[in-house]
DNA sequence: TATGAATGAGTATTCATTCAT
DNA sequence: GATGAATGAATACTCATTCAT
């Protein structure tokens, strides 16, 4: 097996269970154990435990960033209407949690109160869709969509507590008794909700 | 000194050690020598290290059931409209969260991805108040004041989301950077964000 | 209550937990609660734990040497022959044994492999019971009762591990099986047993 | 240093202390101190503590097991008579017990007590040997070799105390005073006194 | 004398990490 | 690179004993 491969399997096992147990439950013989590994190999890819649980949250925060990228690379910005943008936006951060139960569970449960760096990196995901609502918002204020006198700080940490927390509720490990919602409807259900008290314009319902 | 005091005296200890260092990063050693007592009294007033914490917990959601009583015997119900009601909720719970810090960031953060009983008791904050919110929502339906195609769980969801993640930006012992908000101002604002998408009559801003 | 009268309470708890439980087993806090006293209590009328133990063992030991004496003085020994005499130390020593289960336990299986000085307590019993076997024995010998070529020693404790082996197994609080034995019965069957090896005489079952 | 190797110097050092100075006075550090590992090693070879007794207890009965079977095939069954059998009988647990001091200690009193399995794994000896000797016994009277009135499970235990308890006065750690005996002679000795009591036929001691 | 809260030395056990093979 | 036996610092918890009230 390829170095690369081995790395990858450890990263695997060790998702699973530092989603399904946390960080001090999970112990390096469960990962090995589930990695069919020796005890030493995985200080071969990883300089400690505290290594491997950071690599995975700044592999998966990579695959956010991208999945964010491609959530405005996506859109034809001419034409498309604020509403629409705001939308996708939700539209895109629902459908990147949902697609990992496990990595969900770990950025949005597991990993918070932890110590040092790995709080570090964890954090990341929260300030990074902050800023990027704050952005959007002060866009739209400027080009007239948003309401002007919309408190752009606080609004931003409303939605994006919002979003994570819907995140978390529907589509994490723990995530038993909810039913998975349809992301579709789910995305116009919270434009519903938010868009008339952000933007300017009476909010339109999609396809009306 | 009682031992009502001591016990107390061990919870202020735990409390602010907890919510610094985490559950993990706390050991026993520093509560004992924080409350200045000796290694075995903290046996005598809690069966263990998770004791303390659960009890920590527990005694915190007695005080924020209580706070939501007191939310709501605060209001003449008869007089006060839907959104009144509703801008009452925001604020008792920023209010509540504004007090204490420490059990705040244990409550936010530290508590989540605790394993075993420790994680229920957390988990039952964020739970009560979707519940609450739940309920307030369908009333509001059955009254006609708020939007029937509204889905209820998922807007309290939302909210319960918004509210904690703002609780925790602005009052928690990590939000060094930010300064702790204006309650009332803060009440007003995130009423403006929320009310326009919940409610059927326009949202008149409060005082116009 | 007179302080004499708390101080057999005590011993009373402890003898039931230290035979049921054993001596490590047993907490100073098991037997305040069962004596219904006070923790500092049990200090004023013993020194430590071990002194506890070792006061039961004691006064068990010097009521097993009244009931020796006791054995001795009630025989005449002139009329009485040599397998009488023999038989009544079997009898008077089972049934010391089987009035008290809990002292049964303490003295033959608790008390054993203890450290220090309850240890010394415990391994009287045994030595004193050797002691007086092998001066009956030897007065055997003397008098031409007993085969002049008996290994004295050994045979004081063959009697002796057999008798107390038996009180154990039928007579203890872990006898929960064994039904308890008749004393004159097995009196009899132990000495018809011992007596053809140690005396010179055919032995003659009594009653005959 | 191989793994077994390990395990059985470990033991080595726990059989020694354990006989010396009982099971709870003999601490995991005393162990592996001795032993000359780490604190944690002991712990990739045994459970815990109690492991270790039990495995030392268990690996003692294994042998005595297998000494017993060669007690039985050591014999010609059919040119021996029972007397001879029941000398063979005496010598080989008394050669057992009389090879390892620190074992015999272990079985014969340190165990006595302890709570749990480390009792029962203890007990298992001397209910072995009481098992076995019922067998010989129930044997010898439908062979019309033994009395048919004897008391035959009042016999074992009668036989297995006495064989016991002198297996511990003569052969354990504890024996200082006592010079070991010469198992030959003893095993004569012991016979003399139980044959007669026990066999139809008059005893005949060996050699005549 | 009785109390019971406080004490702290003592102890088993865990578990991330190392390193010789 | 891979292995897994060995390591030992770290830590929670126990429980006999003390002593101020």
């Amino acid at each position: 097996m390829k170095p690369e491969e081995r790395k990858k399997l450890i990263l695997a096992s060790a998702k699973k269970l530092f989603s399904r147990n946390g960080y001090y439950q999970t112990q390096i013989s469960d990962i090995i154990k589930d990695a069919g590994i020796a005890r030493g190999t995985i200080y071969q890819y990883f300089a400690n435990k505290e290594d491997v649980f950071v690599t995975l949250a700044e592999e998966y925060y990579s695959l956010w960033e991208e999945s964010i990228s491609l959530a405005a690379a996506d859109l034809d910005l001419d034409v498309v209407n604020p509403v629409n943008y705001f939308r996708h936006r939700i539209k895109r951060t629902l459908f990147f949690f949902s697609q990992d139960k496990d990595l969900c569970n770990i950025a949005l449960r597991v990993g918070l109160g932890l110590p040092g760096e790995m709080a570090s990196v964890i954090k990341r995901f929260e300030e990074r869709i902050i800023r990027l609502l704050i952005g959007d918002l002060k866009l739209g204020i400027d080009n007239g969509h948003v309401r002007r006198d919309l408190n752009v700080e606080l609004t931003a940490n409303l939605l994006t507590g919002a979003l994570l927390s819907t995140a978390y509720h529907f589509y994490s490990r723990d995530a038993g008794k909810a039913k998975p919602l349809d992301i579709n409807k789910t995305t116009e259900e919270i434009t519903a909700v938010f868009a008339p008290g952000i933007f300017v314009k009476p909010y339109q319902p999609k396809g009306k």
